[in-house]
DNA sequence: CAGTAATACGAAAATTATTTTCATCCATGA
DNA sequence: TCATGGATGAAAATAATTTTCGTATTACTG
């Protein structure tokens, strides 16, 4: 099941009714739906086009036009890739290796479909302009934000990130208008990350969220959201392909804010490289 | 080369001018097109609305808005394994992200090509019977060593791992038989890791090394080698798509570590998906 | 070299689709 | 019971697309 479907899936408890009523009749007729209008949709589901349009935005679309077009990029795709394999106990080693590979593929695939250009393009416009780069995130997500990190101290940029939730906060409360914050967390929902991302907010840095595909308190609080694919509902995962698609959009990120000076940079990534060697 | 756009391209030289305008817009800027309406692209391409409509029909789809999704569709199908990208100054944001895609997805899929399952089981069987695991890795490769630490915590496996190089020496030397170290280093160079893991060795514990395909010091000193795909040569990467490949077998390693206690074991590992819930 | 016919083309009207506004309804909790 | 707030759809507003229609241009004919 694709992205866009899964999510659905995924946040159909959350809904009102008659949202629940539409999102039923996408799940059940997702090739129907890229052939109809919002109005034939509206009778068929049960809602009414102002309900259906307010659904599509629920997942970030810009409108019903912009879902049913994702919707359909995502089910052409579905009949030549394989779908993720859950990954059970006992399994061979050899099947191990083919489910993973096959799920950190799709992560990927899966997360290129669903990236908002616009989105990330703000959101590249943002960093290159920051005066200082808050990285918020904890557990695996926090790695995510110290990868982040390394790369930009790289290349010059004031970039903090801290494992301590109080630090993040203390860190946030010192940001200011010409400042971004970056929250990270796949389920948008980690207490400290919105916390820290809140506080940044509060005091009018530029906030980005990067969470998994749809609607969730991290995005809320986000002047630009980015997004990775969301998993199967009940797949088995442990934190391991999500990750390897949040990696995928920070390296998105890093080379959109490098590429226009990038044969400059190079060599400045290539000299820290020498400087190390130098100085260890 | 998609059925659409190969036929506009056979049905060229049959178009009237305006219709040849924006036949090559279309061609040249595909996936353009489906973030456009028909206003922008009229502008862009050189033509009226109506022209382009009428275009559209060309090919009989119904209109604009019909010839955008099965574009959509079409460009989404792509899924062939391209070959490396090199990321270049200057590069619209769209070719950047298709080139990390591919450049990712192929990390992936090379590794997996490359793994050698024996040796692979053999690097599970001695984590698995390990009193002590030492991880070892410095900058890009710490972060790697950090997230399987975090993994190996969270089932309960005694773990360490240092930012310190002289932590990871003084860690090594209390290493015994009983133990493993684990070394890892995209080049198979960094003299930090070599240092530790020499020292695991001479003190018995059972080694590993995780370095790109090939000989390398960091192999010479490892009881057991996994390898990642190199990437070619010239490549530029501020290593980007190594990191994924590492994490990639990392992921191997531990699924295979708890497969056969996997059921016990997942429900542990999905924080976020347990957020999720008690939160709505 | 007219004169005529056929076609390409875009401006603008007409149509259609989508989004937003706003009034109403309904559930919830004081 | 009465606010209150949120969900909802009817209808207005807006946006997008298609069609119509008149002009311009080319091609063809006598």
């Amino acid at each position: 099941m694709p992205g866009i479907l899964s999510a659905i899936q995924e946040q159909i408890d959350t809904m009102n009714p008659k949202e629940k009523d539409i999102a039923g009749y996408v799940l059940a007729h997702p090739h129907h739906i890229i052939q109809m209008g919002i109005t034939e949709l509206a009778q068929q589901s049960g809602g009414s086009t102002a309900t259906i349009s307010r659904f599509c935005k629920l997942f970030h679309f810009a409108g019903f036009t912009e879902f049913k077009l994702k919707l359909a990029a995502e089910l052409a795709q579905q009949t030549d890739t394989q779908s993720y394999q859950d990954i059970v106990a006992g399994n061979p080693l050899e099947r191990i290796v083919s489910a993973m590979e096959s799920n950190h593929v799709r992560s990927i695939t899966d997360t290129t479909r669903m990236l908002d250009l616009k989105q990330l393009q703000k959101a590249i416009d943002a960093l290159k302009s920051a005066r200082q780069i808050d990285l918020y995130g904890v557990a695996t997500s926090g790695l995510i934000a110290q990868d982040f990190y390394q790369k930009l101290i790289r290349i010059g940029k004031r970039a903090v990130t801290f494992s301590d939730p109080h630090m993040q906060v203390t860190s946030a409360s010192n940001l200011t208008k010409q400042d971004v914050a970056l929250g990270i967390s796949y389920s948008g929902e980690t207490s400290e990350t919105i916390a820290a991302l809140r506080c940044a907010a509060e005091n009018g840095a530029t906030t980005i969220s990067l969470t998994k595909f749809g609607t969730n308190t991290l995005t809320s609080l986000a002047d630009i959201s980015l997004f990775t694919s969301t998993l199967e509902e009940g797949m088995r995962r442990g934190d391991m392909a999500s990750r390897i698609a949040q990696l995928h959009v920070i390296d998105i990120l890093f080379v959109g804010l490098i590429s226009d000076q990038f044969d400059d940079l190079v060599p400045r990534l290539e000299q820290s490289f020498q400087m190390v060697k130098k100085y260890r």
